[in-house]
DNA sequence: AAAGCTATCAACCGCTCTATA
DNA sequence: ATATAGAGCGGTTGATAGCTT
């Protein structure tokens, strides 16, 4: 089902990924949103290229997707929506939540399949007359329900999932009401392992996406002035807009860890100057982190 | 029990779209 | 208006679990 590791002619890695190199991402974005794929893999210390990363995050990682097979109802709504507006996978997906375009594609394809063994004469109006391939459909869920009825298997409710990310997502993740967080371990974790791991990676760019705005990464800095200073010198040409979207929207992922640190400030209310921030005392900001 | 076949789905590939300089 | 880079999308591939012979 999955492919087996290999590496690419520039060293990057291929194939099936790894609980590790799944923890990697996974924290790495909860950390600090996807900004930039192309490079995120290098900043999350991963030798993957970042499509890869990407595809894995939409696909696999990403809270709230649904895992398990689709239910009737879902079956009917991808059939409906097909009829509609054809492989538009990504569409169709969007309408279904916790569904992923992909899931929906290898569904219509093997399910297609099915029905072009059954009804070759229905799959050839597919399109303009897909009541044909529903009627299929109908006929295979029918077979299928009957075998799960024999089976002493509840026939509806295939939402529950099997798959490693609901197995491990209460031991890596807290979850509340506010969001998903890393819990303090695990933290500590992330920050010793993605960014060190990758000892050339002495900055990171600001997940407000410009691509020359980079600030040092606090643990990186030899000195608390080297942090604020790469905040503010005129070589890093970060704008207020920069630094205010740095400040905010990695810590705005609702983490505890990252609450603690926002109780800890005094309110920086939007569009208050950035400098502002600059103004809380270097030392204790640096504590902080 | 073993070999062959099929279905599934994670992952890759290459093209298109979009934003930006 | 054009070039370029990054993201997104749909098509395809390939490993493997499970089924059939």
């Amino acid at each position: 089902m999955v492919r087996s590791p290999s590496v690419d002619k520039i060293g990057l890695k291929r194939g099936a990924w790894s609980e590790e190199e799944d923890n990697k991402l996974r924290a790495y974005i909860k950390r600090y949103g996807h900004w930039n794929w192309r490079l995120l893999p290098k900043f999350a210390g991963l030798a993957r290229c970042g499509k890869s990363c990407r595809l894995r995050w939409l696909n696999y990682l990403k809270p709230g997707l649904k895992k398990g097979s689709l239910s009737k109802e879902e079956e009917e709504m991808i059939i409906k929506l097909h009829e509609e507006i054809g492989n538009k996978w990504s569409s169709i997906a969007a309408k279904l939540p916790g569904r992923t375009d992909n899931e929906i594609k290898n569904f219509w394809n093997s399910h297609v399949r099915k029905c072009m063994k059954k009804d070759p004469k229905a799959m050839g109006k597919t399109n303009e007359k897909s009541q044909n391939m529903h009627d299929v459909m109908d006929e295979n869920e029918k077979e299928s329900t009957d075998e799960q009825m024999e089976n002493g298997i509840a026939a509806t409710d295939n939402t529950s999932s099997t798959e490693p990310f609901s197995q491990n997502i209460e031991e890596d993740w807290i979850i509340s009401e506010n969001g998903i967080s890393l819990d303090d371990e695990s933290f500590e974790n992330f920050w010793m392992e993605p960014i060190l791991s990758n000892t050339s990676s002495k900055n990171f760019i600001s997940p407000s996406q410009s691509s020359n705005s980079s600030i040092t990464n606090p643990k990186e800095s030899s000195s608390n002035d080297d942090f604020f200073s790469s905040c503010t010198t005129s070589s890093v040409t970060n704008s207020d807009e920069d630094l205010w979207s740095f400040w905010n929207e990695p810590f705005s992922l609702d983490t505890s860890y990252n609450q603690s640190i926002h109780d800890q400030l005094p309110p920086v209310e939007e569009g208050h100057p950035f400098t502002s921030f600059l103004d809380y005392d270097a030392d204790d900001l640096f504590n902080l982190f």
